[in-house]
DNA sequence: CGATTCCTTGAAGGTTGTCAACGTTGGTGG
DNA sequence: CCACCAACGTTGACAACCTTCAAGGAATCG
């Protein structure tokens, strides 16, 4: 239990000292829809969210294009991809965007010499995973009404987490064609399923606008369990 | 170019070095169909897969399974469970299976004591996004012939990578209900598909046993590219 | 050698994709 | 300020893909 605690802190200070770092950075305001990489000029870079958002994604041979995560103000970009072997994906703006960038040879080598930091680095890269792993549950096992609530009650959680919003209420910058990319469905399909869940009265999506009109019901078509333990979530406020 | 190679020998050192920790512990084994936490009786693990196959996956409250991960020999399993917050995740055994286990609060100080350590876990970690990401753009894109065909792609490239392979011949211990948990379809689907694929000549599947008769229409359906960096690929086998 | 699980196959129905057309919005330049 | 253009959003009809249900056969394990 007190292992628990300490891990706690450490997060807490290694995410400190991470700002830190990027805050020595000066940061570089990017338009909408740009790519990371060939904006700051680099493809070995890590990137700090300061404000805005963005997406990472694999575009196929076929034409199609998967999105594989969606990052929020506060995210870091690319810790996987300075030792990651090959680069089959791109990260795009989703809306006009804050940076703050560190080179990431310099910057992992860094990084990883303070314990606290180190600890925080496997942190977000066990919460990126984590998000994966949602998103691969929800392609897998629901339908379209399930995968749009599972996305519209995700980011719903990040963003009331690190309390960007308050209200059930937020902007969803994503076009229909890429929530589409996001959730494995065509755009058209987008369209006929949140006309559903307005229907139904469950979430109002407009205009970039989200409201969960019924949190309950939109969690069991997410498919998602409410439970919470209250220390472990302590922990994952701790660093977040 | 210099930091590269350095980069290259540090994994290997880093991956050394914790197979001589896992070494140490003594090695232990498992019936097929087993979950890890239960066996071993504690849930912060940490797994070193000498022999055998396992994966990870999810259970939707609907009865649902989602399996997201696939472990191969010499597969690092749960070094993000570590410092995890919830725990909605298991992994089961798939074979028989042979483990090394370290307790995670433990290992992690230890490990992230070393700088060679500490770049592995996060090489690791980011292979393992890896995998994820090209699932979920799988399941994203592709129908079930190329979700079929991106898997017996994939892990034929990583049992060849890891050497225990030579021909494009291997065994698959997965049923045709894994494999559609895995894809995200049917078992009665995944079963049609298999037979299509055999009726094509791309892939031959019975018993457990994948046999791979066109390499490149095989890569086509997965809508792969099979654009190889010489030095690149280097790195990514140096720490595999 | 039961008994269970897995594989296999057919028929029917539901969900999603495709195609096509039109309305709406937002940005740009005349 | 308006006109234009290019995305994006919306809707209907139809086809394709996949699931569900059902039932029988094969394999595996105690």
């Amino acid at each position: 239990m007190n292992s628990r605690f300490r891990l706690r802190d450490e997060l807490a200070l290694g995410r400190q000292e991470m700002s830190a770092k990027f805050y020595s950075s000066p940061p570089r305001i990017l338009r909408s829809s740009e790519s990371l990489a060939v904006a700051v000029g680099s493809r070995d870079a890590i990137y700090h969210l300061r404000a805005g958002w963005a997406c990472r994604f694999r575009d196929l041979p076929n034409g199609r294009r998967a999105i594989v995560d969606i990052y929020l103000p506060g995210d870091v970009i690319g810790l996987d991809a300075a030792i990651r072997t090959r680069w089959s994906e791109e990260v795009l703006t989703l809306t006009s965007v804050t940076v703050e960038t560190i080179k990431a040879e310099d910057a992992l080598i860094d990084f990883t010499a303070t314990h606290s930091t180190t600890l925080y680095i496997i942190w977000l890269l066990a919460q990126q995973q984590r998000r994966a792993d949602r998103l691969l549950a929800a392609l897998s096992c629901l339908d379209a009404r399930g995968r749009l609530a599972t996305m519209v009650l995700d980011l719903y959680t990040r963003l009331r987490r690190r309390k960007l919003i308050t209200a059930s209420e937020y902007n969803l910058p994503l076009t229909q064609i890429q929530i589409g990319s996001y959730l494995g469905l065509t755009a058209v399909h987008v369209n006929r399923t949140v006309r559903l869940l307005r229907d139904e009265r469950i979430v109002q999506m407009e205009k970039h606008r989200v409201a969960i009109l019924d949190l309950e019901r939109l969690r069991n078509l997410a498919q998602h369990e409410a439970i919470t333990n209250a220390g472990e979530r302590a922990l994952s406020e701790a660093a977040d």
